[in-house]
DNA sequence: CTGAAAGCGCTTACAG
DNA sequence: CTGAAAGCGCTTACAG
């Protein structure tokens, strides 16, 4: 556990940590280090294996080199997958990443926020709660880089990255109605933050676009942190008390997932009797019999991006101010076996 | 950005920062510092908003109160799933975590221990991959503590915690063999760890204790890091050559998913056809239709125990020496559709 | 070309 | 009861 220390090198080399220091992190030319002694110290640190101490150089630098990741829950696919991307992003640039989850929960999401600012952390990137909106604008105001995914706050100059919500659900929408289903309905959580709003808005106004016959809007809101067999039954509930529909489009995949729990303890027939469509792809979609059609979210250009801002907001000078230009990203639709309605047998 | 120090409030309250140090960490008591002098620097505190800088804290007193987590791969369920158990059993210690997964790469896998090291992570768990073995020897007897999960070194004394894979697959194998089914085949990688060794060794000894007409044992072992796309396609060709099969076992939850594509792109019937059993449970196999049975892995209790085992390590007097006595946790079989074979329709 | 010294924000023996 | 001082391991202006 004893650590080789700066101290320890230049003690062996015969120098003062200062020239050690300057040598190891390649000042060695601007301060006029000789050739010599260059080679000597590194061949020193090489050998006894020396590496800084990260906690020291954060100390005096100002710097962890660490970025702070706050998902809604990183068991989630989604969320899993772009944290992967986001991991390998920042490697890229010389960060690391320390992840954790707010499960929903706007307490939690607020002591994530001081928890990863005592430990110093460079920047944030986040999936937030609605009840962490005061905690952002603070850190945002004290100079915190700050960089919003999947979900941003209008009133809030916080730069944020989307995938294009209303246009993915309106491409849905448009398929379905090409594959003959016209009465569709909508499952979403309700939850007051923009990715949950465009994605209704999308299915709302692709309704309005419906010329002749237009349908109403029939739309189930699951309570947010809603346990998972609940929101089985709830949606039992609709479905049967919506027996005219003949398709569904569910706004998260744990609502699909769910919805598809439903669906077949009512028994009824994917795609014959109900095309269903999800938001945000899975496995299970692939595997379902029938195959589930799906959007699936642009995850690498979200992660991608969002380090890429984040960065830029870390190395400009302090003060440079921000704005909430949200960035999007096109989802894509998935068609598989369970929206493409088959003739009728007549 | 402007932090507030210790050296603020001391200045605030008129004394040294060491008197708010002894306040703040709640040895005002112990240093029989007086109670009015004791509620004014807390309020003081408190007011200013205070948190201590807990990277100059880890400088001075050598802990990080950070833990090292490795996995394989964080976005796979499992864990994911151990993640998240891990991180809220370490914040009940006043621990935090951060994660990182090695994609099953040997070399990734040790850059990751160096740069946690060099975090100064006060221990490691970890799910190895092979080539780990000798960076986490080395650090073991450097003195970090370590625990291993998932799988194990027998040969290095360092604590892990494990399903108790043998015994799960044994009963799996039981299952299988009172729904009818006889000629069993298995699926599993080709890693040569412990917790794929027994399950292995599981499934072979089953078949021995087969009295009359002991079938023989057929195995595929999918090459390590295969892609998702190769390996269904290499579970195809090994189902077509092995027709008389009546069931098949998966040794883990993604070859299990593969294999799910293969049997269906056969167009073979599950249960009738082939039974089919998957180690390490997952959403879709629930979803399935029919249902896929599964051994579900003890991942709490995995988690649980790794952190308290680990916590031991770190607040022990360094030097202790720990050994490898394996702690191991039933998994549980889960009995669904896929292995409840119905019967012949004469 | 190279070294001595200050200082990042804490904690903790030590002294009074 | 409380304060002055050292020191964790670095980096960097400053001096020579």
């Amino acid at each position: 556990m004893k650590k080789v220390s700066l101290k320890d090198i230049a003690a062996a080399a015969g120098v003062a940590t200062s020239t050690v220091s300057f040598v190891l992190n390649g000042k060695g030319r601007e301060m006029r280090i000789s050739a010599i002694l260059e080679t000597k110290i590194k061949a020193l640190a090489d050998k006894a294996g020396y590496h800084p101490n990260r906690i020291a150089v954060s100390l005096r630098t100002g710097n962890s080199k660490i970025l702070g990741l706050i998902v809604e829950d990183i068991s989630n696919n989604f969320f899993a997958t772009l944290a992967k991307v986001i991991e390998k992003e920042a490697e890229s640039y010389g960060y690391n990443v320390v992840f954790c989850s707010t499960e929903n929960d706007d307490k939690k999401g607020r002591q994530l926020l001081n928890i990863l600012t005592q430990q110093q952390v460079d920047g944030f990137l986040v999936t937030p709660t609605i009840g962490m909106s005061d905690s952002l604008k603070t850190l945002h105001e004290q100079g915190y880089p700050i960089v919003l995914m999947d979900r941003n706050f209008p009133s809030l100059p916080i730069p944020s990255i989307l995938a294009d919500n209303y246009h993915a659900v309106a491409a849905g929408m448009q398929h379905l109605i090409s594959q003959g289903y016209n009465k569709i309905g909508f499952v979403t959580v309700n939850m007051d933050l923009v990715q949950m709003t465009q994605r209704e808005a999308g299915y709302r106004d692709a309704l309005k676009k419906i010329k002749s016959n237009r349908p109403a809007a029939v739309i189930l809101k699951v309570p947010i942190n809603t346990s998972q067999e609940n929101t089985v039954s709830l949606i039992s509930k609709f479905l049967d008390s919506h027996k005219s529909l003949d398709a569904i489009f569910f706004a998260t995949n744990y609502l699909g997932i769910a919805g598809l729990e439903s669906i077949r303890d009512l028994t009824i027939e994917i795609p014959e009797e109900l095309g269903v469509l999800c938001f945000d792809d899975h496995d299970i979609f692939r595997l379902y019999s029938p195959a589930i059609s799906s959007i699936r979210q642009p995850t690498e250009d979200i992660g991608v991006h969002a380090v890429k801002l984040l960065i830029e907001q870390i190395t400009q000078p302090m003060g440079t101010p921000t704005q909430n230009i949200p960035l999007q990203f096109a989802a894509k639709l998935i068609a598989r076996g369970s929206t493409i309605k088959k003739l009728p047998l007549i």
